[in-house]
DNA sequence: GCCGTTTTCGGCCCGACTGTTTTCAGTCG
């Protein structure tokens, strides 16, 4: 059983136990035992294998290691069945939409037998779930939109597409009064590949009320679910959803870093805090009080009308918060970059002084993976080269379709050969910048290459990838991607999972193996950056870097404006920690060159 | 259920907003 899978039952058993009215630490026990092992880069069965106690994880004790075993013995979980038995797995979907949480999904499952989704619908429907006490027509109205929205958009938006949507509101909004300063904070400033939603922080002068307003009044807005004094919640035309805070500049970073998150970040920087006798939230950094420490004892001992201050959420002595360094200052750490605040080691990194030095876009030297006219391309081998050189790069490399991809017009020995004039032409037109004769060739289903060995050792550099019978078992994909990195001509495994980001899953394949294969035969693996992929996910880069395997972030254009991918290319490898000493094409011309001819003689 | 410069008990991040309530529970992020 892989690490995913033992996350989503012990998340269901959470979901469950949640429902059931368990204690409500334990369950946040469960939960942030979910957040390790999915956050592990190492499948877990392989740690018990090697014999290491899994109790070493954070967040895991005696039973959750137990449970684990037992998961990865049976397949089952004994404790899992016992709670189904009491409370039906399905429940757990109900909580998903928006609105109802564990207490309502029971509520609605004692009262109307209600189990499933459509069984929720037809009761709201028939005007039973706004009867119930607790409920009313409000919520049953907003219970029925959560419905359809889970319908409509079960995924999440690309990162791409959200940032799109969101422009024309970041205009409308920069132009409301009192605005100072406009930021997009949330998942989309950690640089995640899809978001679910926007989170907007706004510094503004004085009144809030007007800006949330001037919020709420944009065109582009479908419906308004909250509109607070400081906190407004929108769903624009598109479905994207965006929340609005607005915040006084005292508190700008402490905001900043709030709703940047994670929230699993958040929390620990937050214990951190309170180990410090600081308390931290969105308003800044305080002390915490006296009065408030001994606060729940003393009420009960005197019992009196004895004035004692309230505990409110700018109580204590307010020591910063203006700007996020501060924040990070408070609990003695180093401002970490948002795109590693997921609670993957960041904080002890940070506590230690070793936060990577993440890759940056100025340091990218050449682009390794496109394609031209010659394939399935828009533009000419020179007209992409021209973009290249434009973009600074010393080298790139043109990568068009092998025989077997034929909806891709992919090329044969013959007309490969034809393809290399037009790139000596090309070379002699476009001066300043290398261009290497590449090829993204296809890896049959036997795991062995579409072109025969002659061509590929007349390429400078070739690309492998799987396009085809991508149903395969994993034990079978596994096999053959491992022949084809055996091949002594093979440079790069470009999109190494094959998934297309909330269109198709990554093919069944051992990501683990197939590193190490990589390792072993000094292939290097693909970030590929187009924003449907961005394949390689975060964890394999991760453990791509923990193996020591190179990895090259290109941008698979098939026009000079996806040159441009390079950029969300590289917020994934930040994700993966990836440092510019992981990243091949960030070497100059020379040593890439050096790279380059490492198997070739 | 986990954890420990509070170490085997007694804690566990913090606040906003809504709807259904008469002072707050539930949900969300």
């Amino acid at each position: 059983m892989e690490n995913i899978e033992i996350g989503e039952r012990l998340e269901e058993l959470a979901d469950l136990l949640e429902i059931s009215g368990a204690n409500p630490f334990r369950i946040r026990a469960y939960r942030n035992a979910v957040r390790t092992i999915r956050g592990l880069t190492r499948p877990v069965k392989q740690m018990v294998e090697a014999g290491e106690d899994l109790t070493e994880l954070p967040g895991i004790g005696k039973d959750l290691s137990a449970h684990i075993r037992e998961l990865l013995e049976t397949g089952e979980l004994e404790l899992l069945k016992e709670v189904t038995a009491e409370v039906p797995r399905e429940l757990a979907i109900l909580t998903r939409l928006d609105g109802v949480g564990p207490k309502k999904a029971k509520k609605l499952w004692e009262e109307l037998e209600v189990v499933t989704v459509d069984d929720l619908e037809r009761e709201v429907e028939a005007g039973r779930v706004a009867e119930l006490s607790g409920f009313g027509e409000k919520s049953a109205t907003k219970i029925l939109r959560a419905i359809q929205d889970h319908r409509k958009h079960q995924g999440r938006f690309l990162r791409h597409a959200a940032i799109q949507y969101l422009e024309p509101l970041l205009d409308h909004l920069e132009k409301a009064k009192g605005i100072r300063c406009l930021e997009v904070a949330g998942s989309y400033r950690r640089g995640k590949e899809t978001v679910g939603d926007i989170d907007l922080l706004a510094l503004v002068e004085g009144e809030g009320k007007p800006v949330m307003e001037h919020f709420i009044a944009f065109p582009g807005v479908d419906r308004v679910d909250m509109a607070g004094e400081t906190r407004g919640s929108v769903v624009l035309r598109s479905g994207l959803p965006v929340d609005l805070r607005i915040v006084p500049e005292e508190s700008y970073g402490a905001a900043l870093h709030y709703f940047t998150g994670s929230k699993e970040h958040n929390v620990e920087i937050r214990k951190r805090a309170q180990e410090r006798g600081l308390r931290i939230s969105e308003y800044g950094v305080f002390r915490v009080a006296e009065e408030e420490e001994g606060e729940e004892a003393r009420e009960e001992d005197a019992g009196g009308p004895e004035e004692v201050q309230e505990a409110g959420p700018q109580s204590g002595e307010r020591l910063s918060g203006a700007t996020e360094e501060e924040v990070f200052q408070a609990v003695d750490l180093p401002w970490i970059p948002p795109v590693l605040r997921e609670n993957q080691g960041e904080i002890q990194a940070a506590e230690k002084d070793a936060l990577p030095e993440l890759v940056a876009l100025e340091e990218i030297r050449g682009d390794l993976h496109m394609h031209t006219t010659w394939s399935d391309g828009r533009d000419s081998v020179r007209v992409m080269a021209e973009a290249c050189r434009e973009r600074g790069y010393a080298y790139m490399a043109i990568t068009d379709h092998s025989q077997a991809v034929t909806v891709a017009n992919g090329l044969t020995p013959e007309r490969i050969r034809e393809q290399w004039k037009e790139i000596d032409e090309a070379r002699e037109a476009v001066e300043g910048i290398r261009i290497y004769r590449g090829c993204e060739v296809d890896i049959l289903k036997d795991g062995s290459l579409d072109l025969p060995d002659p061509v590929l050792e007349e390429l400078d550099l070739v690309l492998v990838a799987v396009h085809s019978h991508m149903e395969m078992d994993e034990a079978a994909m596994t096999r053959r991607i491992l022949e084809a990195l055996a091949h002594p001509l093979v440079d790069i495994l470009v999109h190494p999972t094959g998934r297309l980001i909330n269109r198709r899953e990554p093919y069944s394949v051992d990501m683990e193996a197939v590193l190490h294969a990589a390792k072993e035969h000094d292939v290097a693996v693909e970030m590929n950056a187009n924003p449907q992929r961005l394949d390689l996910h975060d964890r394999h880069l991760f453990r791509a870097r923990e193996l020591g395997v190179r990895v090259v972030v290109s941008t698979d254009a098939h026009r000079t404006d996806h040159l441009s991918f390079m950029e969300s290319g590289l917020d994934q490898a930040r994700r993966g920690w990836l440092e510019a000493g992981d990243v091949v094409n960030t070497l100059g011309l020379d040593a890439f060159e050096a790279w380059r001819t490492r198997k070739r003689g």
